[in-house]
DNA sequence: TGAAATGTTGGGGCG
DNA sequence: ACGCCCCAACATTTC
């Protein structure tokens, strides 16, 4: 007893960043030794499709560069290939550990295994503090003046811009503090391989802000064919880019910009506020009445872009090819699946999870049931995307889905899976019947 | 952060 | 000149 060194923990997850990380600070300003860990968790990396994952890639590169960073300051970033509870057990055993600390995760996974490692460290005689971090304003920190909840967008950003005048964004300077990481001679960093998984040629989106995007943001964002939207959604999901920074960015420049990170936060808050929604519950219970078609083949066809709607194929090809699909082209195709297709919103919300480079669970939830009219603040069941019109607003001159659907002009393109007309007809009368709407 | 159906209006062709 | 009708164009309602 007493030979072992007293440390404290600083545990990484969705915020891969050694500047403006609101817990590392805080842990800093302690003076202890800080050990920083992250942990490649078996109970999420089991359940994914080997040896090719670019999001573990895309973590794997960051700490990497984290590591980096670390051994300049002789310290280093001590990684494992386990579960959280078996990586504290063996730290405890290890180290006289006064304190871990974290950042806040908002999904419903997270939380209970937050819970867990706390117990588990209580126990211990340990502290495990948690801090907000990947949003501006978590939890209940915007409600309406009843202290409930706001459920629709438009007011809770009104109360989410008023509470910013009053409590202006942070920023958590670390710099001054660098020589207080733990300085060890041999950190850990687990090579890919040793997990299962194989390095594959990508480039990411560029983790800068975006200056000339956001001038035009308002003008540009609906159209496809246009760079015009930040593509930053994978560095706000793994934390690579400070969201206090980011919103700091949108403030000064545009209110539009701005809309959508407070889009950020409203989702995320709806998540923590209503976790029945990330265990696969429509918010609106009702919703859950719905009996959908859930045919299998078109839901094939869906997945692959081969609907014979050539914008709803452009957004499913763009997205299996590349990770990544244009926000208009998102509605599009989740109205088209919950719609057209009758095929419940909980499977495209899978197919997403498992596509998307920038997946968040709270933000993707919070779209579907958007499309699928069960969400708060939803689209009205009878809002029926016409892929044909939206064509014409948004992608006038095909350019868009003739990048994605090359044989587009050719015989080679497939029929409609379904007509339109028809379709919008049964989905209204679908929705109808088990909503017990009159029509 | 829709679309389609239905209603209204007003200009102009034409008997 | 006048009224009737057609039908854009716009507005409102409905799904």
């Amino acid at each position: 007893m007493g030979t072992k060194p007293e440390i404290s923990i600083f545990w990484f997850r969705r915020d891969l960043r050694l500047e403006d990380n609101h817990g590392l600070y805080q842990l800093l300003t302690r003076g202890v030794p800080v050990l920083p860990i992250f942990i490649f968790d078996k109970n999420i990396l089991d359940k994914l499709e080997k040896p090719h994952d670019l999001r573990v890639q895309f973590i794997h590169q960051t700490l990497v560069e984290i590591n980096w960073k670390l051994l300049e300051l002789g310290s280093g970033l001590m990684s494992f290939y386990s579960t959280p509870e078996e990586v504290f057990s063996d730290l405890m055993k290890r180290y006289q550990i006064k304190e871990v600390v974290a950042n806040h995760d908002y999904e419903p996974y997270a939380a209970e295994r937050d819970e867990q490692i706390k117990s588990i460290l209580n126990l211990a005689g340990i502290h495990f503090n948690t801090y907000k971090d990947h949003v501006i304003f978590e939890k209940n920190e915007v409600t309406k003046d009843d202290g409930l909840p706001y459920t629709i967008f438009t007011p809770y950003s009104k109360k989410w811009k008023l509470r910013l005048t009053k409590d202006p964004i942070r920023h958590f300077d670390i710099s001054s503090m660098l020589d207080r990481f733990l300085q060890f001679k041999t950190p850990t960093m687990i090579p890919l391989e040793s997990m299962g998984f194989k390095f594959k040629e990508f480039k990411f989106p560029p983790k800068t802000f975006p200056e000339a995007i956001v001038k035009d943001y308002g003008d540009n964002r609906n159209f496809p064919a246009i760079i015009g939207t930040s593509k930053l959604g994978l560095h706000l999901r793994f934390g690579t880019i400070s969201i206090r920074a980011l919103a700091q960015f949108a403030l000064l420049r545009s209110e539009t910009y701005l809309n959508e990170l407070i889009w950020r936060d409203f989702y995320h808050m709806i998540l923590w506020n209503f976790p029945h929604v990330g265990k696969g519950k429509s918010f609106k219970k009702e919703y859950d009445a719905i009996e959908w078609r859930n045919n299998e083949q078109e839901f094939d066809k869906w997945c692959k872009g081969q609907t014979g709607y050539p914008i709803v194929d452009a957004g499913m090809r763009e997205l299996f090819q590349t990770g990544f699909m244009h926000n208009r082209v998102r509605m599009i195709v989740a109205s088209f699946l919950t719609k057209h297709l009758l095929i419940d919103w909980r499977w495209g919300e899978a197919w997403f999870a498992k596509h998307l480079l920038d997946f968040d669970l709270a933000a993707n939830n919070g779209g579907w049931q958007w499309a699928a009219g069960s969400g708060c603040d939803a689209a009205p069941y009878f809002r029926v995307f016409n892929p044909a019109l939206q064509t014409e607003k948004f992608d006038k001159k095909a350019e868009y889905i003739r990048k994605w659907v090359p044989e587009f002009d050719t015989l080679d393109y497939p029929q409609p899976v379904v007509i339109h007309e028809f379709a919008r007809k049964r989905c209204l009368d679908n929705y109808a019947k088990f909503l017990k709407k009159n029509s």
